[in-house]
Order: structure tokens, then C-alpha cells, then sequence
DNA sequence: TTTCGTGCAAACCCTTTGCATTTGC
DNA sequence: GCAAATGCAAAGGGTTTGCACGAAA
């Protein structure tokens, strides 16, 4: 896989130099995952992140799709939430901390304040004790239009 | 397998009238499945059911197993919690609804009224249209000795 | 050149399903 | 007797891993 500089409109800037400063390989594999997720708006699963790297390199395995979402998470450049049943969905850290409301009629998700949820997490830990790390929350119903 | 009648020591009534109205048989896997559940004092998986039903009646397989809990979940006898990464734990109903505090070090499982979401719930609805459903949550954090 | 990263295929874990057989009623 | 329930084995879906090859520094 050849000639990756200059090869991506570098929408990505941070998370590239954060992998290169910490001494990790600049691959195109990492560029085009790194991409996508950008690109995505956030809410992008493994599968769909695979898809659009594949689109440009066929060879890309989702494996690697994987390995790279794992280093990006233990970098804290990514987060992942558990949409349910296992499945995860990926979200660049720099846009901000949020969490979803899925419709689970029409499967739309609707982003909230991580705010919404202060009040809870005071009364964790008053009632319990407990210090709540809501990372990425997803909770499941029904929409406006679908009730 | 036999004379399930007068086996066990009746714990679970309730479920197992249920079923019975229902129109449903009452076979020895579906009631030592329910008085595992009824021993269990709820968040008891799948895996577990089986474990304990197979030692009384070795031959019993995990299908039945998720058979029954979707059976029982579908008369509103089981409540089911996704405790991440697409493992499930289920819960009686009869035993009040409430969610789940997880310790990511010790594992410990707090047990939290359904009242504490009521808040958020209500804000949900108000600033964003949307109707939660909030079954069995669990939340991850630490729990307070372990902080 | 030496280490790091990748592709591939197989394994994994838990859950679900198809089908022939058994069993409750 | 007959529909309903079970056991078995195989499939399923998303994620992870072992290993040999290939590429980055």
C-alpha cells in the first residue's frame, strides 16, 4: 500500500499527529479508519468504518478496523458506545461527550447533552456512593413522531 | 423425564400458575428453570440457569433455557438487563423493578430503585420529545469502597 | 534490519434456529 | 393422538486472536 502523504484531504490532523507523536506507524490503513470516523459525524459502526476504507483499499480487513479503533480508544481518541446486544458504535472524542436516544421504531438516534445526565450522577453517588462513568449512554424508545 | 409433581418446594407459584392459565406446559425444565430464577435474587444469566437446572436434570439443554426466558419475558414474568457486551441477566418480575450500579473493579452489583431515573426521565420527555423506556439499566462506574 | 502492522482464517462467546423426537395433556 | 416442547447440532453475528507475511522507520 503506497503513497499515503498528501494522499487524504487531512481532516483528521489531530488524531494522526497524536499517533505519531506517541510512536506509532502512520499506515494508510489508520489514516482511512481515522478518516471515516471524522467523517461520520460520529455513530459509525466497525462494519460501516470497513465499508468506506474499502471502498478505497479493497484489501483492508476488518480486523484491522478493530486493532485501530482499539488503539484509538486506549489513546482516548475515540469512545464506543453498546448500542445493545454487543454492538458497538465508535465516536471521535474531540466532538464532544454526548449520548443517544434510539427510536426503537424507527431506529433514529437523537444526540444529548452529557449534562442531561449531572443530576443523576449526583444522586449516585449521594444515595450509593457510586461514581457513574457515563461515558456514552444509548437508551432505548420511542421518538416525537413515532409515539 | 418424570413426576416433576411435588419435586420442588413451590417457591415460584405465581410463574408457574401464570403459565399454566396461559394454556402453557408445565414441564420440569420450564419449573426448574423458574425456581432458578426465583433462588437466583435476580441478575442470574442464562449460563447460570443451565448450570443449576442441569444438576438435577443433566439433559437439559441451553436452548430450552433461552426458550423458557423468552417465553416467561414475553408474559411479563422476566425482566431482562444487558449488562454489556451482549450478555443478558434476568431478573423476576415480581421481585420490583429497579437497575443496576456495576463496579467495573469488583463487579459488585448495586441494586437502585426505579425511582431514581424518574427525573431523567421526565426531562427526556421535555426537552426532547422522547419516551424512555428504561426496562433494566445498568450503569458502569465504581462502586464505593473501591474508589 | 528489525520491529510493528496487516491480512487471512479460524476461534470466540452468547444467542438463535431447523428439524426430528419426545412429552404433556 | 396431537400439538407443543425439547434436545441436538449447526448457524448466526459481531468481535477477537494466532500466525506468517509485508511494510515502516
Amino acid at each position: 500500500m503506497y503513497n499515503y502523504r498528501g494522499m487524504a484531504d487531512h481532516k483528521s490532523e489531530e488524531a494522526r499527529n497524536a499517533l505519531w507523536e506517541m510512536g506509532y506507524r502512520l499506515t494508510p490503513q489508520r489514516q482511512l479508519i481515522v478518516d471515516a470516523l471524522q467523517d461520520s459525524e460520529g455513530h459509525i459502526s466497525a462494519e460501516e468504518i470497513h465499508a468506506q476504507v474499502k471502498a478505497r483499499y479493497p484489501h483492508v480487513n476488518i480486523s484491522t478496523v478493530y486493532r485501530t479503533l482499539e488503539l484509538l480508544k486506549s489513546l482516548g481518541l475515540v469512545t464506543e458506545t453498546d448500542m445493545g446486544g454487543g454492538r458497538f458504535r465508535y465516536h471521535p472524542a474531540d466532538k464532544g461527550r454526548h449520548h443517544h436516544l434510539i427510536c426503537e421504531q424507527c431506529n433514529s438516534v437523537i444526540d444529548i447533552e452529557e449534562s442531561t445526565f449531572s443530576q443523576l450522577k449526583r444522586t449516585l453517588l449521594k444515595d450509593y456512593g457510586f461514581k457513574a462513568h457515563l461515558n456514552h449512554i444509548a437508551i432505548f424508545g420511542r421518538c416525537e413522531r413515532c409515539r
